[in-house]
DNA sequence: TATTATAGTTAAGCCCGTTTAACTATTAAG
DNA sequence: CTTAATAGTTAAACGGGCTTAACTATAATA
């Protein structure tokens, strides 16, 4: 099997799926009193933890001076939280609050309700044999992450 | 097995998939001068095939009046092509050009770029094993896609 | 201590994506 | 045939997200 037939095999189940789930996820920023960008933050502190308003700008590509005013109704609707770093009193760490980390879990299985579907299509025997390659998988990024950001050498 | 944990494992992965994918996702954004209505309607033309005016505004959750405006420079930068449905000359049916194919096509490979390293974590033996089962997965998500849309009773 | 750099906030102003409303063209219904 | 409904376009006006610029506070440097 060659690398690219795998890497592209990879590619076209992952277009897929998250080409379904956009659709939902294009709801949810409508519906919700939420722009953009205030959504994407609220799933960077999700997967990422607190972080800086500084890296929050970079991910999302704006001005600093730009995430300080989306944060606000963040934090006035009580979604996000903001403290003082211990080591640099200048630096505010962005975290979730609990009703933050619901409203983002709530998201979540919105976005990938279709996946009841896919598993009515399967047989148990089939999802027995997925399993563990999903499982597999998932371990696997989380890996990338470490060797990213290797533990010893605090970031 | 339980249907659940199955369910969660999935739902997992995918989750951590598309945020890895997001990253790359904005920065095609703002890099590219088009707007995330724009970014959106061609990817739904992308997977979806040509579209009427209506499918598209439903699908974006914004008025056709908004979506006809959106189109228009994507049509003057030859990404798109507007011609009438043969059935009801008041249809304007919207496809991909080649060109806007293309483009699709370089912003995929874009946003899972980091695939790659995904790959360099995994054994031979490992791909060899997860290939299957991203067929499969890939199949059964198609198979629900004729499920809705039956080929029979046209719609 | 004095100076420079960095993190974040605030306010003014701009840009552009969207809505509303008015219009044309085509189809469906009475 | 007449009337009503649907698909799409166009132009004016609104609103909100972003940038710029000015400011405060803390940390690093000389």
């Amino acid at each position: 099997m060659s690398e690219e037939l795998f890497l592209s095999a990879l590619r076209e189940w992952i277009e897929i799926s998250m080409h379904r789930s956009r659709h939902a996820f294009i709801r949810n920023i409508r519906e919700s009193d939420l722009s953009f960008s205030q959504i994407n933050t609220l799933f960077r502190l999700y997967h990422h933890g607190s972080s800086p308003v500084n890296d929050l700008a970079n991910h999302l590509g704006i001005t600093t001076a730009a995430v300080s005013q989306l944060l606000e109704p963040l934090h006035q609707s009580g979604l996000i939280q903001r403290s003082e770093s211990p080591n640099d009193r200048r630096v505010k760490l962005i975290a979730l609050t609990d009703a933050g980390q619901a409203l983002v879990n709530r998201s979540v299985q919105n976005r990938h309700a279709w996946l009841s579907e896919l598993s009515e299509v399967l047989t148990q025997e089939e999802k027995e044999q997925l399993l563990p390659a999903i499982i597999l998988l998932t371990e696997r990024i989380h890996q990338l992450d470490v060797e990213a950001h290797p533990p010893c050498d605090s970031d």
